[in-house]
DNA sequence: GTAATTTGACCCGG
DNA sequence: CCGGGTCAAATTAC
């Protein structure tokens, strides 16, 4: 890799980062009027396009000069009104397609007072299937699919482990998202409302408002379905305003249409902290342009999911790039 | 009775 | 060979 100038651009990236946080925080703060709102609104939206941008770049730069079809120029990256659109891993989806399952992991503190000793539900309905010790971990790591997932091929999954320094957090990682649907009477009202949300980036988001800690850890995916139409509420979560958004022609657009939801949100109301964690994942793909792992069905069904659904892998959101370690979205988080 | 969990064996990539 | 992830028979819970 060439380098000249990337540097540069990752200060500046870090600059525009911390403007945007500034902005969220700005946000966060009741502000008086709808108007304010809305101009906040903007401010995020421009930085974030902004930030879009040169991470694009650097995308560029760093995989493969090759005028891929989808560099920064033609591509209207999704946008969320938010403007918060940053591309997690289009780079590698673009050079080669694979590994695109999505992963990210939570940090969930159960509080003392509940010690009861499982991670919260969720949501939804997770079966266990194995449990192992880490090597050199405290806790062991215990594994969750779903519970539909010979039903209705659902194949999300999570690995949670406690964490060591603070036995009352649990690590969660989800991989995958879901397709199944909920069985209604799971959930709750209230987390039903939340479970319009489909896509990790959206839940980033999200919890960046209500303060939960996620570390997006891969979010490879051309990211499943329905990215095309991802786009935010124009911030407040006020109650149901977020799932206004995906209508039916995201829907529509699923592989067999008898899908709801594919996604629901992993986030419970205990949580805590955010913070995305710049992908570091790197060394794991080796960094060659040419590792064919045959992947799984996955794949061919979310390759399918997408085709199906014509979202050029082009609009991916959320993209962090390998950015200087510390770079974290870890704002203010408590205080909103 | 069914469904979920436990747990040791197995598989596979590094 | 080692360790992480998964399978599946046995066990437990409902």
């Amino acid at each position: 890799m060439e380098s000249t100038g990337v540097w540069e651009r990752k200060q500046v990236i870090n600059e525009l980062m911390q403007g945007y946080e500034h902005a969220k925080q700005l946000q966060s703060v009741r502000s008086p009027s709808a108007a304010t709102e809305l101009q906040i609104q903007s401010i995020l939206s421009s930085i974030g396009k902004a930030i879009n941008m040169l991470m694009s770049r650097d995308c560029e730069g760093e995989t493969q000069p090759t005028d891929s079809p989808h560099s920064i120029s033609g591509s209207p990256h999704s946008e969320n009104s938010n403007g918060t659109t940053f591309r997690e891993d289009e780079c590698r989806v673009l050079s080669k397609k694979r590994k695109m399952v999505p992963k990210w992991t939570e940090q969930i503190r159960v509080s003392a007072g509940s010690s009861l000793e499982g991670p919260p539900d969720d949501g939804h309905s997770w079966r266990k299937y194995g449990q192992k010790d880490i090597l050199g971990a405290k806790y062991p790591r215990a594994y969750y699919r779903c519970t539909h997932k010979h039903l209705q091929g659902c194949l999300a999954k999570k690995q949670v482990q406690r964490s060591e320094e603070d036995p009352s957090i649990f690590n969660i990682m989800y991989q995958g998202t879901h397709t199944c649907m909920q069985a209604p009477h799971l959930a709750s009202p209230k987390l039903q409302e939340k479970q319009q949300q489909q896509h990790p980036q959206q839940q980033l988001l999200i919890n960046f408002r209500t303060g939960l800690k996620v570390k997006t850890e891969d979010l490879d995916t051309t990211q499943d379905l329905n990215s095309s139409s991802f786009s935010f509420p124009p911030a407040k979560d006020s109650g149901n305003s977020t799932n206004c958004i995906f209508s039916s022609k995201s829907m529509d657009n699923h592989f067999m249409g008898s899908f709801s939801p594919p996604f629901i949100s992993p986030a419970t109301s205990e949580s805590n902290y955010f913070s995305v964690s710049p992908c570091h994942q790197m060394s794991s793909y080796g960094g060659g342009p040419n590792m064919q792992t045959p992947e799984s069905e996955l794949n061919e069904i979310i390759s399918a999911m997408t085709t199906a659904s014509n979202s050029s892998l082009g609009d991916l959101d959320f993209h962090f790039d390998e950015f200087d370690p510390n770079l974290q979205f870890d704002t203010n988080s408590f205080l909103s």
